[in-house]
DNA sequence: GCGGGTAGTGGGGAATTGTGGGTAATTGTG
DNA sequence: CACAATTACCCACAATTCCCCACTACCCGC
């Protein structure tokens, strides 16, 4: 793995539907400015992923490689892979997201952008917030391990 | 493979059942843009397949190995392979569906073109929304993977 | 605090894409 | 064989997208 995305990032969307993603960030998806990126919804979350090319390539395999005939495995993969769209830099660091994801995430001009290691999760504000504030309950999973 | 469809765009189709396909997508389908489709119906949701020629044939490969008497598999054989038909693009990047197949879709005016690795789905838009608003429920294959 | 540079914002306009018919060709039918 | 209906092809207009440039805001160093 290059590097670790973390971090919260309040940004704008225009009127366009352009993004600026945040200069920082940009450096880390790879010295060469003009990478691709990978758009998608979340389909448990109102909220859409954003994966840099090689990540999205591994993540793809693995939701391939699953029972394609099994009950919700063709739903999952329906919403996951058809909403998937590559993306690109224009000349300013801004990225141009399709009006099919704007619309799933509800996204209007104040967005979040959350690094989330191998991917970010780009939430509409408001929606943001609600998550921020419901009350974490610690799954089984955490319990197990020092943080 | 050559490029997965992925991708998720609201068409319209016009009074003469003709679809503009997406520039971009059609691009993917083959630098030659004068290629063959072959679209079907998908026997376990009402929308149809829309296949590269190529992809197809790999397809009705599998298809005709299944066992013709088993039950069940020549019904879906009658289906799947019946209402297949081949189309290609007019002047103007545009596929005139068959009215068989608009009638098993339930196809109107506007529709949603869903890229799906190897083909692509095609959706009424009233019934896309029914599919996309259904709650995923993630199967257990799911949930032992990192997305 | 001033200046230079980088980052973010907005918009104009060219090029591409999508839409709607009109007309010719072809097919099917009586 | 003639006629009607459908299909295929073509052209022109409308809408959208994309690319580029210019302006503003902010940060940093001096």
């Amino acid at each position: 793995m290059a590097q670790a995305f973390t971090g919260v990032h309040n940004i704008n969307m225009d009127a366009k539907g352009r993004l600026a993603f945040p200069a920082r960030q940009r450096e880390r998806l790879g010295p060469d400015s003009s990478s691709t990126l990978v758009a998608t919804v979340n389909v448990s979350s109102p909220c859409l992923f954003i994966y840099p090319q090689s990540a999205w390539e591994q993540v793809l395999e693995k939701v391939q490689a699953l029972p394609t005939m099994r009950p919700g495995v063709q739903n999952f993969q329906r919403l996951f892979v058809g909403y998937a769209t590559e993306m690109e830099f224009d000349g300013n660091g801004r990225l141009l997201l399709p009006s099919s994801l704007r619309e799933y995430a509800g996204l209007d001009k104040k967005l979040v952008l959350v690094g989330q290691i191998n991917k970010f999760e780009l939430w509409d504000e408001t929606r943001w917030q609600d998550v921020r504030q419901q009350p974490v309950e610690i799954p089984e999973e955490l319990q197990s391990i020092a943080l």
